[in-house]
DNA sequence: ATATAATAGATGACACGTCATTTAATTGTC
DNA sequence: GACAATTAAATGACGTGTCATCTATTATAT
């Protein structure tokens, strides 16, 4: 090889290969419950911010930015979310757990530990914590980061 | 927050977050040549590896998985790769760039090259090895791993 | 009060990615 | 040589992601 910009192209590859591999691990476990990745995302923000509209949940979410309109369709259909049309101002939607989306949050979390436990076997609570600090500086003054510290990951 | 496995979930979501602000950054950027960053992966592939099968190429590649087909399809399409039936075994495609698809090659090189200034500009030499051996520690024994490997970025 | 601007969400269009299945060609076995 | 097994690539189906545009509703400016 003998780059100029060797570790760079390289630190490039392995973050696209560690999201594929990661997604891909957590897709197949998520899999048995019948929802994708995307979908627990949307699922855990709206269990913890109850009641936001979509263009809230657009803001919250790492794995969609701008409104996640579709992505929203598909778990309306599979009966995992509710919309409803705010009454004060009814270009607002609001959405709402189903039942069975909070059913599935339980089943999520499981999932999660165990990837997170997973994490854990391969790197040490310092080395995580100093990845986090390193890969954060990358997107600071996004609104992914904005993002990230409204759902509580604030360094 | 609170939680159990905090460093692992923050690390989850910000592998993601660069994955995302990286690839629009360089999609922006190829924009003005008119190609994906996918396709950018392709020619570069392919111009380290001539002539090699649809299936090589499949093994090569970090931003898919299997056979890349349909990606190639388009680039066929776009005038950028030249699919040749193999003449000894017809099942085989070999996969060829077109003059057009060199050209776009050095341009791809410049706009690359001005990301990765981008990303010494953010982080020390130094912090990219290690974060590169933490990252290549998550994927190991992988297909994506061994791709890396082919590629030239082993460690 | 009405015309205009701004805003939220929906939608069309496109390019991925992934999985499963199908098609076409070749290899191996008898 | 005929037929089953294997292999490479194509294809169908689905779920994202992204951008631009459209529609409906509300806010504002005069």
């Amino acid at each position: 090889m003998n780059k100029r910009f060797k570790e760079a192209e390289k630190f490039r590859y392995l973050i696209l290969a560690v999201q594929r591999h990661g997604n891909k691990l957590l897709k197949d476990l998520l899999k048995e419950i019948g929802i994708t990745p995307s979908q627990s995302e949307v699922i855990s923000v709206l269990k913890n911010n109850e009641n936001i509209t979509l263009k809230q949940l657009g803001y919250l979410l790492i794995c969609e930015e701008g409104s996640p309109s579709r992505l929203i369709d598909r778990m309306v259909k599979e009966q995992l979310i509710e919309r409803i049309k705010d009454s004060a101002d009814s270009r607002f939607v609001r959405l709402k757990l189903t039942k069975l989306g909070q059913e599935k949050y339980s089943s999520i979390l499981e999932i999660e530990n165990g990837v997170y436990q997973q994490l854990e076997n391969i790197y040490t609570n310092t080395e995580l914590q100093k990845t986090n600090e390193l890969l954060d500086r990358f997107i600071s003054d996004t609104s992914l980061s904005e993002a990230l510290n409204k759902r509580g990951f604030s360094c």
